[in-house]
DNA sequence: GCCAACGTTGGC
DNA sequence: GCCAACGTTGGC
């Protein structure tokens, strides 16, 4: 089982969005990047854990987990004209991006800022915390993941 | 709202 | 295949 990080604008889907229906799994669309894109499509794996990062909010930082329930498939969003996700190069026959799902986990009763993580020197190689890194797939260790998870309480530890 | 960093596009 | 222009990300 591997371990991620997927940023999310809270806005479009937030931990709380994830919690509220905890049975339910979402459709994590709107990659478009390829670095990202080839991370879930070669790699992310069905039960593979993931950080559910906030960005572009105040203050963005680690909300909880979540988990893979299904791997890599073609991203609907690609086909709609009308979503702001759509790709006129792509098509159904060679799907330029894929999508997965992810199912809530947990929810830190701590958030963890970005500012919090920064000041951890062990995390210094995750690209999260390296200037300018834009990526919003990213492996993370399982030193990091531990790190992280003694950061923070779990609020719904069993 | 600014802007640094970086990815993509398209003319040549 | 280079690289300038442009668009996007995302912290601040």
């Amino acid at each position: 089982m591997a371990y991620w990080l997927f940023k999310t604008e809270p806005d479009e889907l937030s931990i709380d969005d994830l919690a509220a229906e905890p049975e339910r799994s979402f459709l994590w669309d709107g990659v478009r990047n390829y670095q990202a894109r080839n991370f879930l499509r070669d790699l992310v794996q069905l039960g593979d854990q993931v950080f559910i990062y906030h960005s572009s909010c105040k203050p963005p930082g680690i909300a909880g987990i979540a988990s893979i329930s299904r791997a890599a498939y073609p991203d609907p969003s690609q086909f709609k004209p009308d979503s702001p996700y759509f790709d006129a190069k792509s098509n159904p026959q060679t799907p330029r991006w894929v999508a997965v799902d992810v199912k809530f986990e947990q929810k830190f009763a701590q958030f963890l800022t970005l500012d919090k993580l920064k000041k951890i020197g062990t995390l210094d190689q995750m690209p999260l915390v390296r200037k300018g890194n834009r990526l919003s797939v990213m492996p993370v260790t399982e030193q990091e993941w531990r790190t992280i998870l003694s950061l923070t309480a779990l609020s719904n530890q069993d």
